[in-house]
DNA sequence: TGTACATCAGTGAACGCGCGTTCACTGATGTAC
DNA sequence: TGTACATCAGTGAACGCGCGTTCACTGATGTAC
């Protein structure tokens, strides 16, 4: 994750940059010195007090950075795995005409996310490491955070399962409680995906297919019983 | 959690018991100074060097101790809750025979130990804050040993869904695979369930639908579709 | 049963060091008129 | 366009303090004979 030379003062860039680089390197944001951190950032101590009251806001700086650089991404590559799936201006083909044929596509695009997801984790490990290790650390701020972005991320998920017909219709509360348990996996999952490389297709295979066991036995719960066994005959 | 007397040396005892208390404090076990934590064990700095090498090792025999103390609990409670719905001694029916039971029984087994489970966590708040930090905290050999935990106990559970004949058969992998998802959304959950205590409900209830949804849907794609939908007719 | 010795858990003083934070400073950039 | 001033990002020295670790010690418990 690098920092627009643009938006933020240069300082502020590299003290983010090296606390990035501290956490992911076995090291929580309170398991470092101020001191520590400006010497990685090539800085005087000082400088710290010039852009941050504290490790708090810190914290909050890189997650709020984060989110930004995340989000859409995200958004895009799940699109993106629809796309791929169903041409985009193709006709729709709702669920109750042709179970089997919408049931295929969910579970490609489920793949295809998660694959997506799993090499933008490959692509950002610092970020990830920071933002799983700090949602349950040691610091109440950068657990609030953290958590709306994981609630954020969940509901962009349930919508955009909406929009894309991902899935038979669910009652909204039930699709948003699936997509959080699916956010928590992922991210979860994001953790061995980077400290054990061997395994990575075995974990991208299997989130998959969590994903898939987790939609259908929700539709299938939902009252689509009938529905889902018509695609699976 | 306590440290009986008879087994561990008292300072050790008072060593791990102040860990655990700064831990929960919103502390990282890298966060608090070993003077600190002599402090609070009311011991001489240097008492900590009788017992431990470092704070791994501090870590490690917490972890143990944790492991020792939680895992036949867990078992017997999921055992206590499948013989709250299914008698023991009652004759066997079989997923073939009546779906329908059966499907019911699985679900109330399940919320039953769900239950039981958060009731632990609210029993041990401080062991499940320091695992679910230290999991993906920043010392990899408490990393290690806390993952090797969480494998044991989706372990446990896929024998006891095995033994207790909770899901209509299912190959080992998948199940295997379907206990690690629910142990790790349990884990996640309890720190959602010790933070946020007017929502314990709601955790709870939310829990129990995940679970149902993965373990049924699992079934449902591992070829059961038929008899599912039989049970839910 | 008594004695001599070893082991163990805990103490207290002392060390040198890196820490967070403060202060007064500098030079570059932005802004008012 | 020029000048005067304010703001901003970064510096360097200095402070007192708590830190990890060491050493030599103590007294209680366990063990051999």
């Amino acid at each position: 994750m690098s920092y627009p030379k643009s938006v933020l003062a240069e300082g502020k860039r590299l003290l983010m940059a090296a606390a990035l680089d501290l956490t992911a390197n076995t090291r929580s944001l309170d398991g470092f010195s101020l001191r520590e951190l400006a010497r990685n950032a090539g800085l005087n101590p000082n400088t710290f007090y010039r852009h941050f009251k504290g490790f708090d806001e810190l914290g909050l700086a890189i997650i709020e950075d984060m989110m930004s650089q995340i989000r859409q991404p995200l958004r895009d590559l799940r699109r993106e795995a629809a796309e791929s799936v169903v041409p985009p201006g193709s006709p729709p083909i709702s669920w109750q005409e042709n179970p089997r044929l919408n049931f295929v596509r969910s579970w490609q695009v489920s793949n295809a996310t998660v694959e997506l997801f799993f090499k933008f984790v490959e692509a950002n490990p610092k970020a990830f490491i920071l933002g799983v290790r700090e949602l349950h650390g040691s610091s109440p701020v950068l657990r609030k955070a953290l958590r709306k972005l994981m609630k954020d991320f969940a509901h962009d998920m349930a919508e955009d399962i909406e929009t894309l017909g991902l899935l038979p219709k669910l009652d909204p509360a039930s699709l948003l409680s699936v997509s959080e348990v699916i956010s928590r996996e992922l991210f979860q999952l994001s953790m061995d995906y980077i400290e054990e490389p061997e395994r990575r297709d075995e974990i991208c295979q299997q989130a998959g297919t969590s994903i898939v066991n987790l939609t259908m036995g929700s539709a299938m719960l939902g009252g689509h019983v009938k529905l889902l066994a018509d695609a699976l005959r």
